[in-house]
DNA sequence: TTGTATGCGTTATCAG
DNA sequence: CTGATAACGCATACAA
């Protein structure tokens, strides 16, 4: 764009074509496609030639004729539950969104995102099985919404976090529940805490009963008791409702893991208006390392989850299932322990 | 979808194309695509049946076919300046694409969301020029961005708020700055003001000078003195320095108008560090109505930035222009006033 | 390795 | 008002 457009007709001249190209390297249109689509066999010197037209013309594949053409869209969708604002509101689906942007960044494919919940139910249907996309991605946690049931084998599909049904035939990336409670437990032994409690999350949820299996299989690494659970449903009320209960056991407790850092904000609440310091008296770990673990005084210990990388992940595993390469079934993404005043 | 896919095939049959439908239906695919498009040249009877047909092959058109024949793409990019993680991390940009998701729901078009920061810097360039889009949304509120300038009349823009260049001959919505502003004073002055100061935006944008002509507007109206005015650059932190220098006067006050909820915040800050009540004391009345409004005590009265509807608008200005049909080059939004603790 | 010819699913033009 | 038929811009068997 070094030239200045001016002001000459005020309609710009049409794209160019692929033809034009062919025509002005002297070549003919299959072979300009080729080159354009990297295609190995041709001779070096014609490709330079294509290249150096390409260039000149700024050339650019109209994305429609390519589309009908091959049969791929070379777009694909986002599949969320909630509403258009629900959606941006809530930053684990933003942070989801992000991961996948950037990643689709480097290759050639466009991110759409159609929310189910959306006027007709069937036209989302209709629209991903329409030949309109090349594969999606489900963000549906927590949500019984199920639009993409029906795609069946129709496209490829990616879940964020392992889906409750067909699990075992499913693709999707999750980040490593179990592990990531299992170092919260760790730390809060390490650092000589010998009652720990949990407040779970729910049970009928990959993550409540993973993150609970984790807390399980540290204490009894250590020879623990675990009988100190109690459940939540990853809010900050229910956290607080469920601190209650654990303290009104009388119990000794001096450490708390619970299940996110929504549930470990409420506790926190409750222990201090017990009078209880942390950590002096109850140390407390969380899980997400989301907002909720800086707002928080003192701060959360918390396990942090990679959900930019998760969407980079989901995309990045849907692209290799488009174009026919072999994927894992499921991905594990690694956690990490970030320690900070409650623990 | 009321009957099982089952496991057939693998893989799924071919989308039904408009030739099916004509077969069907016993006409011809013109028109049928005569009645997809709603043309209204066409038998009842015939339209009937080839409704019927549609519904029963659950029809639905082939976007990339449609974009070929016609030159038209259904799809209308939203220009920001930032990084795609930047823009889901920045409310004002979120809500405002919940605004335009939400118009364009109702439409056929397709949203997609180009960072003009992104990697290559022409590649936005060509992409937008290469006839992949119908038009585009600029989002660019402060920024050196100015990736949409070549666009040139090859495409149909709309600004989110008024353009620092061009702003004579280009499509925007805003939001009314001034109308807002000089409500937020006539409530200072309703309410026994009379020594309203204000915290004014930098003179560069739009809506710091807008903003700043409604107070002074409202002061004029009410034959108040005008002299009280220090200015911020719309952050926090600039609030409070531009307080300090207003109290450093001496001069009598009692009402302050911030240009915005951030420098209001900050200005809520330095007026109780030295010991002045809110509103007692001094009344606060901020702009746009967004988080920081409810996050100081005591909460504040602030000017309602309607930013999603500024989103509905600005996509359905850009169909108008699109489809061809004429529309008011500015659409200026109405704000409201909140009134909560501070004033 | 390169070119030719055909088809992708719609819209649009033009007769009838 | 309706039906042939020609684009639309590209990919891709197939032939050379």
């Amino acid at each position: 764009m070094e030239t200045t457009v001016g002001i000459e007709t005020g309609q710009s001249r049409p794209a160019p074509t692929l033809e034009m190209v062919a025509a002005l390297a002297g070549v003919s249109r299959a072979t300009v496609s080729r080159v354009v689509n990297g295609s190995t066999s041709v001779a070096p010197e014609l490709a330079q030639s294509v290249e150096q037209a390409v260039r000149a013309l700024n050339y650019v594949p109209n994305r429609a004729a390519r589309t009908l053409a091959s049969r791929r869209t070379y777009t694909i969708t986002l599949l969320v539950p909630e509403s258009t604002s629900k959606v941006f509101a809530d930053p684990f689906f933003a942070t989801v969104v992000e991961g996948v942007a950037k990643y689709l960044n480097s290759t050639e494919y466009m991110l759409n995102m159609v929310t189910s919940s959306e006027a007709d139910p069937g036209k989302t249907q209709r629209y991903l099985m329409g030949g309109n996309v090349d594969g999606v991605l489900v963000v549906s946690h927590h949500s019984g919404d199920h639009s993409w049931e029906h795609l069946n084998d129709a496209l490829p599909i990616v879940f964020a976090g392992r889906p409750l049904l067909n699990a075992s035939d499913s693709y999707y990336v999750e980040v490593d529940n179990e592990e990531g409670a299992l170092a919260a437990v760790q730390h809060l032994i390490t650092t000589g805490r010998r009652n720990i409690a949990t407040i779970a999350g729910p049970q009928d949820m990959p993550p409540g009963v993973d993150r609970l299996a984790g807390w399980r299989s540290g204490l009894a690494a250590a020879g623990l008791d675990d009988a100190l659970v109690e459940y939540g449903d990853f809010t900050v009320a229910s956290g607080e409702a469920a601190m209650r209960r654990l303290l009104a056991r009388g119990k000794p407790l001096d450490g708390l893991f619970a299940a996110n850092d929504q549930m470990a904000a409420g506790a926190h609440a409750v222990i201090q208006e017990h009078g209880l310091r942390i950590p002096e008296d109850i140390a407390v770990v969380g899980f997400d390392d989301d907002l909720f673990a800086t707002s928080v005084s003192p701060a959360l210990t918390t396990v942090h989850h990679p959900i930019s990388d998760l969407g980079e992940k989901m995309a990045h595993m849907l692209v290799e299932l488009i174009e026919g390469r072999p994927a894992h079934r499921v991905c594990r993404l690694p956690t990490s322990l970030v320690v900070r005043e409650s623990a």
